[in-house]
DNA sequence: CTAATTGCAAAAGCTTTGCAGCGCA
DNA sequence: TGCGCTGCAAAGCTTTTGCAATTAG
């Protein structure tokens, strides 16, 4: 199966826990989690698996570059799948629903201002908060 | 005093904490606080005022509209004031350091991003995590 | 005077950690 | 077998809340 060559590849022993959080994360819609989602799924599941291995194997998966963490507002971290595509995020005020979105211009545009800060930009994070009309 | 101005206008009144609190956010260098920043400055002045009473006033502070509250990586929120000119952050990973920044480019391709996928842009966080060359 | 405000301590929410036992390689 | 991993419970951190005492207007 496909989740244990990844966690192999990551140094990772290829345990049930981290197999089926890799499956979760896998099928998951809406593609963003947080642990507690993850944790609530697992146990709904039938699996027997505790939060603090929820919380060490998403963090583990992060350090592999396996997973993004993200911090929007609201006290709680949310995960997905890193799929490699570079993405920024819409989220909705009014359901909470989060899109994806992707554009080129804003992209460059980041670059060239850390650049002509005489810095190298490692890393954005960029949110829209918007309602429906 | 300005200050008690401010307070008055935003409904709260003049009081001992708040007045000292709007004072060190005016001061601030850097202008990036989180609430044990501005906790610490007080006590260091010699003012006797709670942690909670900095928190509750800091929250009411940006209820008001005074303060505008972040959330960059790293478990805590950081308070700056208002002036009214809205700004991006670029926050230099090794340092830490919190810089500012606005470009017109980036602030209507969001409008535009938002507006296309049928949504009022309400608000929008941007943060440029960057190290030095 | 009276409602708003404060300090303290306790509680809450998310996340991490210590430890003894379990399980993958 | 041996070290990594897990579950549980306890601890950590930031932030919030209850409450009696204090204070602004």
């Amino acid at each position: 199966m496909a989740e244990s060559n990844e966690l192999r590849k990551a140094g990772l022993k290829v345990t049930l826990p981290r197999v089926k959080i890799m499956q979760i994360l896998e099928s998951s819609e809406p593609r963003h989690m947080s642990a507690e989602d993850v944790y609530k799924t697992l146990i709904d599941a039938g699996e027997d698996v505790g939060l603090a291995t929820v919380y060490r194997v998403l963090t583990q998966f992060e350090a592999a570059g396996l997973v993004i963490r993200h911090n929007f507002d609201g006290g709680h971290a949310v995960f997905e799948l890193d799929d490699g595509e570079h993405h920024d995020h819409i989220v909705c005020v009014d359901t909470g629903e989060v899109f994806e979105f992707f554009d080129e211009k804003i992209e460059k545009r980041q670059k060239k201002i850390a650049e002509d800060m005489g810095f190298e930009l490692v890393d954005h994070s960029l949110v829209l908060y918007v309602k429906q009309k």
